[in-house]
DNA sequence: GTGGTGACTGACACATCAGTCTAGTGGTCG
DNA sequence: CGACCACTAGACTGATGTGTCAGTCACCAC
């Protein structure tokens, strides 16, 4: 008897909602992670999820909404890896820890850096409005510590937030650049040299 | 009588084909520029240039290979704004000036940006490639110019390639965010930031 | 059983757009 | 003057890929 799928086709087993969507959201991420967003079509997420068209668009009303999402998960598991700093504590050592904290979440899944950093700008206007929330966010959070580290003297002069720019340059260009290499970074090395950095600038007075 | 252009139309005046070319390159720049490489489409810079379709394809094979060539005019023009050094001479100078007419050929044009950093990446696995060949060549030219700081004493010990990629880092988030929020970047205010910082790095000794 | 519910299905309508092609125009130059 | 050639408009093709919708299936309550 026809079972309307095709004699070896199996319909996914219903399952609930919530489930269903994270396990999309997964399948999504793997697939724009590996392709970009551009090349990602909803078939290939269909394809991973091994669910029909229709199901994804139960659960995302569209491509741009699904990559949205993957997007701003990225971007949690990412603010979350930065802790607040206690200034009656040991302030470099936590300092040290966040970065490596922060690196070490950047290069955990090694497609992350793709999408959070090649694919996510010039989307459409929506996306970008996104992005320059999570930039925002991340910019003055560190232009915040870089205030409070002025005022405990602990951080040259300067404008808070184009120091936090720069900043933020160091730790994004060495993840976007063992991204596209396909190299995997080595955490300890990065923090330690930039560490180095931080502390005595990379030109040395000459004598 | 009817000119088969429309009463209001008038043809393009043939051109030599070089200017016809560069014609193009303008057009296809500014509209790849104001609308990314996927939201632009062939009928824009051809509307833009005064032209009809068939000429654009007289010019390029195809609209890949001419967002290449703006990319390709994009990345010369960005690569020689940095002079080599000359070691006999004045080196902070020498770098002071390489920093402030990088920032400028990054910034000239508003829009240079959204092509470099948003749109160049992710069209296709050989863009990709071409891409990858624009990063290893700038941070080679960087690591290249460190190590010859590091034999004469004046760059600071640690991989010349991670230390390039650091400052690529602090060079390029200033211009990414400048454009994703519309402002416009004060170059020497960002050099002069940036020349402290290298100096004497970002976090002053505690006494 | 029977009927209600809701997850799931997949063919297809529909839009977009790159790239092709043709018939015709007009400036230029030998 | 006539050959030439860069150019024109714009219809067309074909590929691609999003989003839709009418219908299927499994399960559960009664």
């Amino acid at each position: 008897m026809a079972t309307g799928y095709g004699d070896f086709m199996s319909r996914a087993i219903p399952m609930a909602p919530d489930d269903r969507r994270a396990q999309l959201l997964v399948a999504a991420r793997t697939v724009f992670a590996s392709l970009g967003y551009h090349r990602a079509n909803v078939s290939a997420i269909i394809d991973e999820a091994g669910v029909a068209r229709g199901t994804f668009y139960n659960y995302f009303e569209s491509k741009r909404v699904c990559f949205q999402a993957v997007l701003s998960e990225m971007m949690d598991s990412v603010a979350s890896a930065v802790l607040p700093i206690d200034v009656a504590g040991d302030i470099p050592k936590q300092v040290e820890l966040n970065l490596e904290r922060l690196f070490a979440a950047l290069t955990e899944d090694d497609e992350l850096p793709r999408v959070l950093f090649a694919e996510a700008a010039g989307i459409d206007e929506e996306g970008d409005e996104g992005l320059r929330g999570f930039y925002r966010a991340a910019t003055s959070r560190l232009a915040r510590a870089i205030e409070t580290g002025q005022a405990l003297g602990v951080v040259c002069a300067g404008d808070p937030l184009m120091l936090a720019r720069l900043l933020l340059g160091m730790i994004r260009e060495p993840v976007f650049q063992a991204w596209l290499y396909g190299e995997t970074l080595n955490v300890s090395q990065v923090v330690q040299l930039l560490k180095g950095v931080l502390r005595d600038g990379l030109i040395t007075p000459d004598a």
